[in-house]
DNA sequence: CTGAAAGCGCTTACAG
DNA sequence: CTGAAAGCGCTTACAG
C-alpha cells in the first residue's frame, strides 16, 4: 500500500494525498475529507523510509550506548533521557554492551549505520578502552556522554565530579570521629579509579596515611561485597565503610546485618548513587547523590540546543550531595 | 558526502560503489582498494534511509513499549530482549510509558509511524485501558506481549500464569503450618487481579474463607508497603505476607526488622519476580521466580520465528517456581 | 485549490 | 569486471 494506490483509490494525484498525509498546503476540505477516509479504511501508514529521504530530514533517533539497563543507575538515565528527548520528539535506540569490546564496537557501528542523530554514552566505562570508538564516532556525528570526560571535537560531557564526591565522604566521616575508613570498589573503570583518588586525597587531607588494607576491590554484586567486608572486617579494624555503588554497599550492610554488627554505632556504611536500593534496606542506608537524572535532563537539553543551532555546552559539571541515612547518621 | 560523491572521487560508477560498500558482485581488486580507501579518507556513511528504500528492506528496528524502565522486572525483560534480538540483527527503539494514556497511544503511533518491524508490550499494565492500542497495533504489524494475553490476528503472546502462582503460594504457606496469610499488592493491572484471584483460589483451596482484610493495596514503593503492613498487623494477625512484587517485599521486610518482628518465626514473607532486590535484602527473601527472562529469550526467537516465514506461536506459559529463602523456609 | 515532474541516495536487473 | 538506467515511495518547488 503506497501513495500511489491511495491517490488512485481516492481519485486525486499523489500531491493531493501528500498534502492531507503532512496537512500542509491548501486542500478542498471535501477533497481531504475522501482522502482520509480512504488512508483509514485502508490501514495505510506512510513510509517514513521515503518520507526522511524525500524530505531530506531525519528519523530523529538518538543512539544510547549503556553498560547495563538492570544496573539501576543506567536505568534511571536512560529512563530520564527517553522522557525528555521525548519532549523534543526524538526517540531512542538502545544498545547495552556489557564488557565486551567487540559488543561496544559493534554498537556504535551499527548506530552510526542506522545514521541516528546522535549517540548518548551513558557512564564511565566507556572511557578507556572503549575511547577509540568515541573518537571514530565523534567523526559522524555529535556525541555526548554522561559521567566521563573526553576531549575532542563533537564531544559533549556532562558529569559529576566523583573525585571530589568522594573526598567530600571522606571528610564528613573523619570529622565525625571516624578513624578506619574503608573504601571498596567492583568495576575498575574511570569512575572507580575517580572515586579511588578521591578516597585517597580525602584521607591525606585528614593527615592520615594511606594504608592499602583499606582499599578493597570485589566483584560485583551483593554477595561478593558481603564476604570481601567480612573478610577485610576479620582482619583489621574498620568503623566506616564507603562504597562505589549502593549494590556494594548493599552487601556491606547485610553482612553486618547477619553478624550482628551495629550499624551505624560499630560501622557505618556509605553508598553511592542514592538508588532505590539505598531506601529499600534497613537500616536505610546514607548514599552519595550524584544527580544522574539532572544529568540527563541537561544531556537532553544539550541536544535539543545541537540540532537548534544554539551552541550545545562542551563541559557540564553537576553538584552531588551526602544524603544522609541510618547507615551513617 | 552521497555515493556520487564517492564515485567521482575514486574514478567510478556508483554502482561500483554501491558493489563495494555492499561486498556484493564481481569488482577489481584494485578498484575495490581505491574505493575502500575514498571512503575511508572521507569518513562516508551510506544512508540506510536510501539503502532500505531502494532495497525494499527495513530498518531491523523492534519497538519495546514499557511501563519503567526503572522496575527491576522491565529492565531485565528489556535487557534480555535487546541482547537476544540482536543476535538476530534486530534493535531496539525503546518507549517507557508510565501511567499516562496518552503517553501509550502515542508512543504506539509513534513506533508505527517510524515503520518498525515489530512491536513488543511488556506487562500486564498494557492489558485493559490500552487494549485498543494493540488491537490498532496489530492491523499494521506483528505484536508480541510479554506476561499478559489478549487475543487477536497479529498477537502473540508469551506469559506465565500470575494466578497459578499465587495460588501454588498461598498453598505452600498453608501446608507449613501458616494460617494467616495477608495478599499485598500495589498497582490496579491484569496481573495484579490475576494475582489476586490466585490468591482467592489458593485460600479456598485450603478450606479457609477469603477474608477482605487479608487483601492489602497499597501505593508503590518501599515506604508506602512498610505503613500498609505496619497498620494491618496492627489490627489482625498475621503470620504471612505474599507481596505482588519484590519491592512492595522489600518494604514489608524492612517494617518487620525496624519493628523487631522475627521474620520468618513470626512473619514469613514472600515476594514476587526474583529481582535483585531478592537477594539484596536481609533476611534474604523467598520470591517467585516467573521467568520473565525466559519468556524475553522466547519472544526474541519467536519474532525471528515471524520474519522467517516459520509459523510464530500464538500463546506460551511458561512454568514458575517459588525460590525458597530465608523469609519463608 | 490541484497536479506533473524532478529529486532524495541508494540497489539491482540488464547489457556489455 | 563495469556502468547506464529504472525504480523504491515519498516531498516540494513550480505552473496553472
Amino acid at each position: 500500500m503506497t501513495i500511489y494506490d491511495i491517490a488512485k483509490m481516492a481519485g486525486v494525484s499523489i500531491t493531493t494525498v501528500s498534502r492531507v498525509i503532512n496537512n500542509s498546503g491548501y486542500v478542498n476540505k471535501d477533497t481531504k475529507n475522501r482522502v482520509l477516509e480512504v488512508i483509514k479504511k485502508s490501514n495505510y501508514t506512510p513510509s517514513k523510509t521515503a518520507q526522511v529521504l524525500s524530505a531530506g530530514s531525519t528519523f530523529r533517533l538518538i543512539g544510547i550506548v549503556c553498560y547495563n539497563i538492570e544496573d539501576l543507575y543506567y536505568a534511571k538515565a536512560v529512563a530520564v533521557l527517553e522522557r525528555e528527548l521525548r519532549k523534543y520528539g526524538y526517540d531512542i535506540i538502545l544498545s547495552c554492551t556489557g564488557e565486551s569490546l567487540k559488543v561496544r564496537q559493534n554498537s556504535v557501528n551499527m548506530l552510526i549505520s542506522k545514521n541516528v542523530d546522535a549517540i548518548i554514552f551513558i557512564g564511565s566505562v566507556f572511557v578507556g578502552a572503549t575511547e577509540d570508538a568515541i573518537l571514530n564516532a565523534a567523526k559522524r556525528l555529535p556525541v555526548f556522554i554522561i559521567n566521563a570526560v573526553v576531549e575532542g571535537k563533537n564531544i559533549f560531557c556532562a558529569f559529576c565530579d566523583e573525585q571530589e564526591a568522594l573526598k567530600h565522604c571522606v571528610i564528613k566521616a573523619y570529622n565525625k570521629g571516624r578513624k578506619d575508613i574503608l573504601f571498596m570498589y567492583d568495576l575498575d573503570t574511570y569512575g572507580s579509579q575517580k572515586k579511588l583518588e578521591g578516597y585517597k586525597t580525602g584521607i591525606l587531607q585528614c593527615g592520615k596515611k594511606i594504608n592499602e588494607e583499606y582499599i578493597i576491590k570485589c566483584s560485583p554484586g551483593v554477595e561478593a561485597a558481603s564476604n570481601a567486608f567480612l573478610n577485610a572486617y576479620k582482619n583489621t579494624p574498620i568503623d566506616t565503610v564507603i562504597c562505589s555503588n549502593d549494590v556494594t554497599a548493599a552487601g556491606v550492610i547485610n553482612a553486618a546485618n547477619k553478624n550482628k554488627i551495629p550499624i551505624p554505632q560499630k560501622v557505618a556504611v556509605i553508598g553511592y548513587n542514592n538508588s532505590m536500593i539505598a531506601t529499600s534496606i534497613y537500616p536505610a542506608m546514607t548514599s552519595l547523590e550524584n544527580n544522574v537524572e539532572k544529568l540527563s535532563v541537561f544531556t537532553a537539553e544539550n541536544i535539543n540546543r545541537y540540532f537548534n543551532g544554539e551552541k550545545a555546552i562542551k563541559k557540564y559539571c553537576i553538584d552531588f550531595e551526602l544524603i544522609i541515612r541510618e547507615t551513617f547518621l
